[in-house]
DNA sequence: ACCTATATGTATCACCCGGCACATATTGGG
DNA sequence: CCCAATATGTGCCGGGTGATACATATAGGT
């Protein structure tokens, strides 16, 4: 069952894959899945259409593509962050400022695609809408689990209510958001995120 | 000066105006600027578009129409929770509160008008993107303010950071409206909202 | 009554959207 | 060499977008 491979026939396409999805995925950060046309997508990826439909299916499979490759590369820093097995407080400023230092780092695209990527969200049931809800909820999860951990641990009083500070760091998650595609300067956010996490976990 | 009557000429509207905008209104709050359709509004305001278009003179400008009528109902509880002289921390804890509750009063539209209607947005030049860009910071500039009143009465610690308790603060109800959008329960965001405020300002 | 001014409804504009049909080009297998 | 298979580029589809032209209806001014 190894990946053989496979003695591909017929013409060999001409474009890197993987740059062009990387190239989408920049569109899609920076416009919102709505927000970015098959016009700008086929401008940013350097191909016409039949052939990102014949690589990638559909805008909507082009998307969830991308959406997997920013989460294994750029937005992944967030969840990775909180991994690692330090203290807690530690661990949450870690995330909350590399979340901050990737969300800054370029003009544009700023902010998150998972948070912000659905806006002007189609019916109730529309499948990016669920999607991307999805992918934040695993951030809540892991969020509540690490905070539980810490508990457990003694790194937090025995009556915290882990799922309230879940909760709000997840809150305070989203809004950074926000506040970076509102233009606020990265040392402002920082401040504001050090001060948020002293406050909401004393010591 | 007196604003009169104008005497005016030619046949008469047949609609409300006022009950035509604010459902206008709701119709761009449920789905944002460019998710709303000439068509949605059509339906939702029960005019054909060559009367919205009489009466309002664009989609831009029936959208900035809604929004001054937002921040004058439902979206102005916010700001005005914070102007009552009580103790900041009742100010801030009814601000949070009063917001959660007008995000969370209908099914549809949850969330904040201001901050969620415009994402997708245009070029970074967008007057739409700027407009809304500018009653956040006007959000901002009245908590700032707000937090430096306090510092003085004495009610917070003179090294108290306000500008930076401003920006966690806004961050926080920023983040808000992504929550609320993606059903968090209303007593769970009012149990995260209470924990945000007693430990970031500790008595 | 007639003119002017405003409102309304129909029908439509030019444009852009996501997506694809089709012919052509380029590869490996036999 | 010819066939099957895949990729590419041209051109276009039906549908939805924001916005309007035009004819008609209804009011006040004189």
């Amino acid at each position: 069952m190894t990946k053989t491979p496979a003695a591909r026939r017929g013409r060999p396409r001409t474009f890197d894959r993987d740059a062009a999805l990387r190239r989408a995925m920049n569109v899609f950060w920076q416009h919102g899945f709505d927000g970015a046309s098959m016009t700008q997508l086929v401008d940013a990826m350097q191909i016409n259409s039949p052939s990102i439909y014949a690589a990638f299916g559909s805008k909507e499979d082009l998307f969830r593509e991308a959406v997997e490759l920013y989460v294994a590369s750029d937005g992944g820093s967030t969840m990775r962050a909180l991994t690692n097995d330090g203290d807690v407080r530690d661990a949450l400023r870690s995330m909350l400022a590399e979340t901050i230092l990737t969300f800054t780092r370029h003009d544009e695209p700023r902010g998150c695609l998972i948070v912000l990527g659905a806006r002007h969200l189609g019916p109730v049931g529309d499948p990016v809408r669920a999607f991307l809800r999805d992918q934040r909820e695993r951030i809540r999860i892991l969020l509540a689990e690490r905070l539980l951990k810490a508990k457990q641990k003694g790194e937090l009083a025995p009556e915290a209510d882990e799922k309230a500070l879940a909760t709000c760091v997840m809150t305070f998650l989203n809004g950074i958001s926000i506040e970076t595609v509102d233009g606020t300067s990265q040392p402002t956010l920082l401040a504001a995120a050090e001060l948020f996490v002293d406050r909401l976990l004393p010591r």
